[in-house]
RNA sequence: GCCCGGGUGGCGAAAUCGGUAGACGCAAGGGACUUAAAAUCCCUCGGGGGCAACCCCAUGCCGGUUCGAGUCCGGCCCCGGGCACCA
């Protein structure tokens, strides 16, 4: 912070106050007529246009993209775009030229589903929830760049969204397959991994999911994982966000290995382990109940079983599947593998345990060392060798498998090693052999990005009927229109609606010119939500995605807030999608969004999640028209740490009201007084010196709380003084910096103060560390470390002379009780501990 | 079960490089103004004791380190979130 006098005016810029006041202030503070005016005043103005003025740095501040529901926004939405707000005006005040801008994310399900509910058609509930969500943000005072509002169901902005799908096809990060996926009987669509949660739809948490297979695109966000995990060290997030995406991710280092199949020539068992040094250990290999080998090996007086294990286990839902404590179980296929290493041949068993999905869909079994294997073994009577030996030379406990490093025993060539060199020693082997290699696994799988449904966009994919096979559509050719359908309902089929649509379906071949058909699934709606912070940077862009100068300048997001719910998906997919663009040299930065905050959720005043079903939602609408917004606004703030979750309390919105009318009541004392510059004594000034200090500081590190708390504080000390013992510097400082967070009261009352111009234009008050500096200080005097005195001394006073004071205490003198002090201990300025 | 957060007055919370616990606000009580009410303003407000000066107790519980612990360490309890056979 630089230095300026405190009784000049308080910047160069605008125009100097007027002794007399050009705006009569009413005696009561009445949000209703003050609020409406400055909004209509501000879009007429262009006040929140996005500038670009050379020699200012950049702020781009953004929230996470709202999908417009029907139910409108509630208080607790306003939970996240009120801080950001603030922060967006803030930077401009401080200089910064400010990108802030308000999109929809209106594709996807819940568009869909919401328009079905209501018997009505996305196409009409889209724009008019949208226009509802932009109506009660004006209202609450947000500072948005309207000019650069984009909607990702519009064709403008879902062209790109296809030519991204392209790009990254074209770079062999799309591709189709015929898997295994879950489904979502509510949804009637199919759903990615991470839409899964606790075995359920992640919309719909009492819907069990089930498997169909059916073919599918996906993106390939495996081969970034290594990137995804590298990268999170370089951003500023909140740490359990991290952690979340690391464990995603679930990078494990191990070995793939492979062992012959008895009887069966050219066919082994690959499997991946993270303990190759166990190899010795291993006594049976377990197969995922879907692995392909089952059926080939399973033998004759064996078949019956497994095939009946097998259809249960695929019968099974994902829940019943990870019910708690289940025990194991399994069925042995009567055939055998080879033991590379120990040349032994061991059964092979399939069990639900194994999962198709993760690593090869089998395991090398060492019951000794692995828990779950132990298990297994105790329960079916298997071998359970013991191959590590705890490195102290303790003996192993028998009841249960010795998962811990230690030492190689009963293992050939590899005894006496420590695991690490043991694993090493086993990877160096496999690999001289043929028989594998070091392997990183991760626990991340594709990304599914097909959906069986209307609401989205078309993936823009063409199927030739002759020989060309799968054919993107040429960019020229995009967007790739979403038909209009009037009855659009999933067909529960697994086919997307689209399908019934002849004129969409058919087409030709780009290639070719022949017959064709259209794909018919649509994005999934993360997707869109990919890409759309680079939107925001030239939003009307229609050659390219987004002009490159302008994403240069902006991008990447230099404070990106949302819900911590998007931990994995949203925030996962924008990462790598980035990376590509990085790779196709389209950008210059790896990651989108360096600085991340969550915001806390905000229950209802029962502590409940806010619903229309439980009746407790509260509105800003309801909230303004009672309070105002700019009483919102501050309650939002002020109701605690920004990103800790708290309930609703309305009395808190009463509170911030009664607050601005004191700030109101002070002001209007001031301008009745005719503005005077005053004669503010050293400790008024030194108060809102420290006033800027401490605000500005607070709202940089978003403690929105005790920054409205600072301004509280100083009110209740400014509201004591005549207004020739305030002084312009306190008052008008004081008007400024509440500016960002109530920003209609404060403009109306900057115009009373005798200002042309608005306040939002005008730079933030600065404060001279010099006269924020203590002349004197209280120190406080513990004996045996209970406080038994205060001294107000002068600011670096000496020790010997603070031991004087404090040993010449009535008090300190008592509680010595006439004996020596053994033992002195003093802080500058803070404290003086005295052991007797 | 494992991994993250978090437990401070009647309530939301401050204070975390170890140094005055409870700033700021809400609610409550008392008072002023008013014919009255609302609004506004003033006072009190963690618990206990004392006329007072002051004293004792108190940051989920138990222990430890320290002149000094809400803050650090060990063990537990409770609440919220994430992951859930990942080989």
């Amino acid at each position: 912070m630089e230095r300026s006098p405190s009784h000049a005016k308080l910047d160069g810029r605008g125009e100097e106050p007027t002794a007399q006041a050009t705006y009569e202030m009413d005696e009561r503070y009445d949000p209703k007529t003050i609020e409406p005016k400055w909004q209509q005043d501000w879009e007429r103005t262009n006040l929140y246009l996005t500038r670009e003025e050379p020699g200012r740095p950049k702020f781009y501040v953004l929230e996470m993209f709202p999908y417009p529901s029907g139910a409108g926004l509630s208080v607790g939405h306003l939970h996240n775009y009120v801080p950001c707000d603030v922060v967006g005006r803030y930077k401009r005040m401080a200089g910064f030229n400010v990108l802030h801008a308000m999109g929809w994310d209106a594709f996807g399900l819940p568009a869909e589903n919401e328009a079905l509910l209501k018997q009505s058609h996305p196409t009409e509930t889209v724009p008019r929830y949208a226009a509802n969500f932009k109506h009660q943000l004006k209202i609450s005072g947000c500072a948005y760049d309207w000019t650069r509002e984009i909607n990702s169901s519009s064709p403008e902005y879902y062209k790109w969204t296809q030519w991204f799908f392209l790009m990254l096809y074209k770079r062999g990060l799309a591709y189709r397959a015929l898997g295994s996926q879950w489904w979502c009987d509510q949804c009637r669509t199919i759903l990615a991994n991470e839409q899964v949660v606790n075995g359920c739809c992640w919309r719909h948490t009492n819907t069990p999911v089930s498997k169909k297979d059916l073919e599918q695109w996906y993106i390939r966000i495996t081969a970034y994982a290594d990137r995804l995990l590298e990268d999170l060290d370089s951003i500023d997030w909140p740490e359990p966000i991290k952690l979340m995406q690391r464990n995603w991710i679930g990078r494990s280092e191990g070995a793939e290995l492979a062992f012959p199949v008895t009887g069966h020539p050219g066919k082994e068992v690959r499997f991946f382990t993270t303990r190759p040094d166990t190899v010795f250990g291993v006594s049976f290999m377990v197969l995922a109940p879907e692995h392909p080998l089952v059926a080939e090996i399973t033998t004759a007086e064996n078949r019956a079983a497994v095939e009946r294990y097998v259809s249960e286990a695929r019968r099974q839902s994902e829940i019943e599947r990870m019910s708690t404590v289940k025990e194991k179980t399994g069925v042995f296929t009567g055939a055998y593998a080879r033991n590379l290493f120990t040349n032994k041949d061991i059964p092979i068993w399939i069990a639900d345990y194994v999962l198709m999905g993760y690593g090869t869909g089998a395991i090398m079994a060492a019951p000794g060392q692995d828990q779950r294997d132990y298990e297994f073994a105790r329960q079916y009577g298997l071998e359970i060798p013991r191959v590590t030996a705890p490195q102290d030379g303790s003996t192993p406990p028998d009841e249960r498998a010795f998962t811990e490093l230690g030492v190689a025993i009963n293992s050939g060539f590899l005894n006496g090693m420590k695991t690490a060199d043991a694993i090493k020693a086993v990877c160096r082997y496999a690999e001289d052999k043929k028989i594998g290699k070091p392997t990183i696994s991760y626990r991340i799988r594709d990304w599914l990005i097909s959906r069986q449904r209307y609401w989205g966009s078309p993936i823009p994919m063409i199927y030739c009927k002759g020989a060309c096979g799968i054919v993107p559509v040429p960019d020229e050719q995009l967007p790739v229109r979403l038909p209009t359908m009037k009855e659009y309902q999933p067909s529960g089929t697994g086919r997307s609606p689209l399908a019934n649509v002849p004129e969409f379906v058919n087409t030709t071949c780009p290639k070719c010119g022949g017959p064709a058909e259209r794909e018919t699934d649509t994005l999934d709606g993360f997707a869109c939500s990919s890409w759309y912070f680079l939107r925001f940077a030239s939003p009307h862009e229609d050659k390219v995605p987004f002009d490159r100068k302008a994403v240069d300048y902006w991008l990447p997001v230099d404070l990106y807030v949302g819900g911590a719910e998007h931990a994995v998906m949203h925030l996962l997919y924008a990462r790598m999608w980035t990376k590509v663009m990085y790779d196709a040299g389209m950008i210059g930065f790896k990651e989108p969004f360096p600085v991340l905050r969550n915001q806390g959720m905000v229950w209802a005043a029962d502590g409940q999640k806010m619903s229309k079903s439980k009746g407790n939602v509260v509105t800003p609408d309801a909230m303004i028209e009672k309070y105002g917004a700019d009483a919102l606004r501050l309650w939002e703030l002020f109701m605690g740490p920004f990103d800790e979750p708290t309930n609703w309390n309305e009395d808190g919105v009463a509170g911030t009201e009664r607050y601005l009318g004191r700030v109101w009541t002070m002001v209007r004392r001031y301008v009745g007084a005719g503005a005077p510059e005053g004669n503010p004594n050293a400790e008024t000034l030194k108060r809102a010196h420290k006033t800027i200090r401490t605000v500005t500081d607070h709202i940089e590190r978003l403690r929105f709380n005790t920054a409205v708390a600072t301004m509280m504080d100083q009110l209740n000390y400014l509201a004591r003084l005549k207004p020739e013992e305030a002084g312009r510097f306190a008052i008008e400082s004081y008007v400024l910096m509440l500016a960002p967070m109530a920003p209609h009261a404060c403009e109306e009352m900057w115009r009373a103060l005798g200002h042309g111009t608005s306040i939002h234009l005008e730079p933030w008050p600065r404060f001279d560390p010099e006269l924020t500096r203590e002349e004197t200080v209280t120190v406080v005097v513990q004996v045996n470390g209970k406080v038994r005195d205060r001294l107000e001394i002068a600011v670096g006073t000496a020790e010997d002379e603070v031991r004087a004071m404090a040993l010449a205490s009535e008090n300190v003198k008592k509680h010595l009780g006439g004996k020596e002090p053994r033992k002195v201990i003093y802080v500058p300025d803070k404290l003086l501990s005295i052991v007797a």
